[in-house]
DNA sequence: TGCCTTTATTTAACATGATAAGTATTATAG
DNA sequence: CTATAATACTTATCATGTTAAATAAAGGCA
């Protein structure tokens, strides 16, 4: 059997750890977990998403981003309107509450990533964005 | 702002779902999460570890690991033993019952990655590798 | 020896991950 | 139309992720 250090998934979760190690302080010090982030950004993004595809931008699971929707808005950073067209739908946007706060982080967030950017080399990242790209494809493709 | 699709992390998480949703349906048919595999695989390479080391080796925090083992030794595969030059320590090993179940798994996870290799291609699997691995120690070296 | 610090592990608390089941609304076949 | 299936979310349940604090044993030092 392969060596248990030569294990993709580990070495993927061990690659995303090591860059969120970087970012979570910050997230955390504005009072945000990575995924409750991750949800205003798609929504920055989006200008305003029904769920089912909040939860693919934001590569959430529709249970957790129940949760998370339900925290966000209690906080006052997202609000709820009612698709008039299907009744089923909600559609999520940020208040401007919401976008102050993600002003606030995203030119931080963005700093810490040039650092590994210069560390790692541009060249190199996107190389590495590349194959992770290419990897996703090839996987869903053949499913 | 860089694109949003363009978040390393996401990247990340995503090549690495791609990959688990294959290797996941085979664990649930043995009553494993990917997490206790982890920890039985990380344990039938090291044949015998205090709990830091597994932590290490399995990917895993601390408390999240204390949790998977009280489930694994209540499930009888794997037990404690203590560490006579130093009682705090505590040395995890697989019981016979762990090892057979690792023998029954192993090989058709394995033949499910060789499935994800002939479609990637070993090449640029390798690629990923080397990128995955200098990456990490990049980001753990300047930090 | 007695005190203090460090190390190994566990516990606690809250958030998310993963699967299955429930609810409400919309689409569709007959 | 109407029974039925499909869709969009939510709820429920259990396992893990994340951080802080607690516990207990080992080490270092006056």
């Amino acid at each position: 059997m392969r060596d248990f250090k030569h294990s993709l998934p580990m070495e993927l979760m061990r690659a995303r750890e090591a860059a969120m190690s970087r970012f979570r302080p910050l997230l955390r010090d504005h009072g945000l977990t990575e995924q409750q982030w991750r949800v205003i950004r798609a929504l920055v993004d989006a200008g305003g998403a029904d769920i089912g595809e909040l939860a693919r931008k934001s590569c959430l699971l529709a249970p957790s981003l129940t949760r998370i929707l339900q925290y966000l808005e209690s906080e006052s950073l997202i609000k709820r309107t009612q698709n008039s067209a299907d009744n089923r739908r909600v559609i999520i946007s940020l208040t401007a509450k919401g976008r102050r706060l993600f002003n606030k982080i995203a030119p931080r967030l963005e700093s810490l990533y040039k650092v590994i950017e210069d560390e790692f080399g541009i060249q190199r990242l996107e190389a590495l964005y590349t194959l992770l790209a290419e990897f996703y494809e090839t996987l869903e493709a053949n499913w």
